[in-house]
DNA sequence: CATGAATGAGCATTCATTCAT
DNA sequence: CATGAATGAATGCTCATTCAT
């Protein structure tokens, strides 16, 4: 947690800090993030810093956590707002909403995915430990559609969730590097999926061909 | 591209200085591996380091190179040598044929991995822009496919292309990482994933239940 | 010396800051205290610290001083309660003293002993000039020792007295750091150190064996 | 140990960094030395001072060891060339020979006091260890005393070898900071010191004067 | 072609002290 | 008289790259 001098700062002063610290842990990750650019940037001299923070992680820590809570609320949003009618109704409006934070918080929405895809296991524990984890959503959901009978309950849902996760940050980085989507296409985009997860891709209006293919 | 300098060296010293390479790599990623170590590990002089190589960058293409054509082998004994019966078990047979490179040469499977997950996308650009894409060889099964009636035809080609390659790596992720499966386990592993592709994870034993369902 | 402010204050927060500060100069020396430790600790505001004193080196003087008169104490105890009968006897009581005062009061023991091993003669001179010396107390005794015919009266007062302030700050040293000695031990072990300045070490049962002895 | 790099630096150039090293150590402790002043002082690049050496402990251990060296030579000069008669005319000749390095050598003489009197004693632990240990010189000559039965053998071996380094400690230290004596009257010091320990300061030629004083 | 010394900017962090409020 | 933000030099150490021999 950031020291209390941090938070006793003029309001310009603290948005400022942070706007420039989400600048830089979004074009850098965790480790090449460099304090000396950050209070450059921020224009405070290299002792504020550390008379703000604790360490560097210190603010990453705090950068993370807002970061999730902003995403959480929109995740909750959903959650909260909604008559749970249909698994795949849900998880559609779940992506939806994550992909609105997205293009309302790229760079947040980078520094979350870059943490995720980190190989730092400690730092991820370290950092991701404390902060309520949005995966615990995606699997609250699925437990949530395997008792509505929505989903088949012979699935693995240890490994169901782990894909869901995956498939998340897919879409987000898919729509963060690759292409610029509007949401009109990102819409459709999330049906695609969330179809694909509902029925596969298979061509069910084929009949079976040969034997083999039973087998797959 | 190394210099010719570099090719020129006794195979010993070739097969040294890149086995150190794909260490550093592996333990770091590329913008924390340090050129310092690697030649103190290889033992060879600081200045011939950058006689046979341009710079870090060029090392560090030429292992990339080297795993993807590794790697690539590994699929196209896949893709040479069968006969083409069904999309999904071709699929199947080629996520099992990128985890056995990956319990082969788990650290050229690591560093891959860590390129395709950085954010530094012009480096990716750089490096993987010359490289013959793994990824053409899943699409170009997407395609026989759709061709072969195995796949709906009104699928988003595209999109599936790079989901198809996102789980790829969430699946050798959650192998290498995550769990210490067995190659048993493993298999069972892929089935699951493929037969969420193909089919879906929709309970498909209950009737329809509700009218809004019909639209999920 | 403290600005009044400091003494003007309430007394708990000035044993507060006396004690973080002794605490402080015990764990570290003098060069390697911090104050922003001090502070911190004592839970004072870095700016209420130069109200108090002039600076760092104004606190530690006054910590030394502090200490010194505590010392002192002990050491005047043996000198004003006792009747001296005999040299040897009134020194093992000095520092059978000084070992309770380091008994009693270890940090303070070690802030001083600190000082004294100190090789920074300026700061020595500084901080010990104006105190009243300790050391003055066992020359005032090897003077009266000499006066008593206790002691032989060829020796070198000025170096004598310099070895006893010596072996007094070794005794501690080894009593503070080296072994754990319970108080009993430790008079045994000043029962030697007094003896062997009485007597010295040579063995004195047996004759001279040869000539050169006789010139050591 | 230094890199081969160091030694493998013109004499001229190899000379400049110990040199100024010592001037830096001797000047500050090993925690207050500053290689920023060292690289400085040398004239050579911040970045080189790390070729040549592991880090600052490791220039430090060999600075160390040096002087270990050298003093040892001096007192190896004095236990080899000598043929021992008197434990008393070796223990001068070596207190002689110890004084002699701490006038040709001054500065080392009190880098090693230095680490001598330290209270950090994981430094001390791990830089002394390796040497060969000048104590050892001392107690193999008590050892020697008592079987010629030149000392009492009812004295405390653990407690006077420990006395005779603290003393020969202080000795030095003496000579180094407090007088500047020349060599004659540095042998007449010596002299004082041997007699105090040989025959302590007790009166001798006076007669018990009361009851009390036979216990003392 | 091999060598390895030289370089200096860069890193995160700590420090004692000042000073406006 | 209390406060605590501001300061910038200092710390030990690492880095990729250059270049003279």
């Amino acid at each position: 947690m950031p020291k209390n001098t941090f938070f006793n700062l003029p309001k310009d002063k603290i948005n400022k800090i942070i706007e420039v610290s989400i600048d830089e842990f979004a074009e850098y990750s965790y480790n090449n993030a460099s304090i000396n650019r950050i209070v450059e940037a921020a224009d405070i001299a290299k002792g504020s810093f550390y008379q703000y923070f604790e360490d560097k992680k210190d603010l990453y820590k705090y950068i993370i956590e807002e970061a999730e809570k902003k995403k959480l609320s929109y995740l909750m949003d959903v959650v909260d707002k909604q008559y749970y009618s249909n698994y795949f109704k849900s998880l559609k409006e779940l992506y939806l909403a994550e992909m609105k934070f997205a293009m309302n918080s790229p760079k947040l929405s980078i520094i979350i995915l870059d943490l995720e895809k980190s190989n730092d296991n400690s730092l991820k524990r370290e950092i991701l430990g404390d902060t309520y984890n949005v995966n615990k959503v995606y699997e609250e959901l699925l437990l949530k559609g395997i008792d509505n009978r929505d989903i088949s309950d012979d699935i693995d849902i240890k490994l169901n969730t782990f894909l869901l996760g995956s498939l998340n940050i897919s879409i987000l980085e898919y729509y963060m590097y690759e292409v610029n989507l509007d949401f009109e296409q990102a819409t459709k985009y999330i049906d695609n999926i969330v179809e694909l997860f509902k029925n596969g891709i298979k061509d069910k209006k084929r009949l079976v061909r040969n034997v083999e293919d039973r087998f797959y």
